[in-house]
DNA sequence: CCCCCATTGTTTGTACACAAACGATTTTCG
DNA sequence: CGAAAATCGTTTGTGTACAAACAATGGGGG
């Protein structure tokens, strides 16, 4: 026999259910990018390598050529951590920077050599930090993990 | 009729699909997480109250006294990190710290009637932000990619 | 044509995030 | 017991992340 309502609560006398914080998306957010930053960094193969840089290499291997801005739109960093994340790319040589001659406000980035020689050795092991932050979902679960957070980002 | 094998990529030459950056776990966990924090800051009612300040906050209110680094292993912060929200929480007043008797390389750390007291106004809200941050899926979605999101994590 | 407004890139200041190294304790185990 | 190992909190250095304010340039609409 099954009792016709069951209520099930931390406190039977708390109008709301207790605020888990293990329980938030914004904890478990901040949890698993932890994790997937800790497995990029140990497999990037490159140790100087940020997820930030591989993300603008990527993009510029992608576009060819693109403003400082633009690549910032396309990777999702606001124009003060593209400051950085440029600046230190050009320090190792990684990409170039020219003046845009259409437009003065503009520099235009490029992958250097070495740069696309880089991004070229590197992007296997960016399919194997996926693959290992992904791997306690079946193919199935990570399909539709993916679509979902998706509609969040 | 259908073909015995499809084979569909994004070039007929390469051997492996494009790795396509807006597809990755890793960018779209960052996006989500950068969402949140947005969303976060817009709602939680106090300007000052960041993500990690509240979670300590939280588990404070939860645990009672708590050891630095006890805390720290709680709301998912490293030593260092936790340095920096302890001390700004500390000049706000929100939060108490005294040396434990028994072992003296910890300190106890508890919140204050302030502390108490704010924790208690901005709750609310902060469960208010998990739902906003939830909004685009169902109630089913959100429960299955609450408890993909937990494995990952 | 010219002024307003948007865009581009830069700087400064605050707040995570973590590695690495440190001194001071406490615990463990030979 | 006493030395080695572990834990606790701190500091320093590098790298995101973003708000806010800034100068320079470009694009329109009156």
């Amino acid at each position: 026999m099954k009792p016709a309502v069951i209520v099930a609560r931390e406190d039977a006398s708390a109008a709301e259910p207790a605020y888990v914080l293990e329980d938030q998306v914004g904890h478990l957010l901040r949890r698993a990018h932890q994790r997937h930053a800790a497995i990029f960094q140990e497999r990037i193969g490159d140790a100087q390598l940020t997820p930030l840089q591989f993300a603008a290499l990527v993009k510029l291997d992608d576009l060819g050529e693109v403003s400082q801005n633009e690549l910032g739109r396309r990777t999702a960093m606001d124009a003060a951590t593209m400051q950085g994340v440029i600046k230190r790319l050009l320090a190792r040589g990684l990409i170039d920077r020219k003046p845009d001659p259409e437009d003065r406000r503009r520099v235009v980035l490029s992958l250097t050599a070495e740069g696309g020689a880089l991004i070229a050795a590197v992007m296997p092991n960016g399919r194997a930090i996926t693959d290992e932050t992904l791997a306690s979902l079946s193919e199935v679960e990570r399909r539709s993990f993916l679509s979902l957070l998706k509609r969040l980002a």
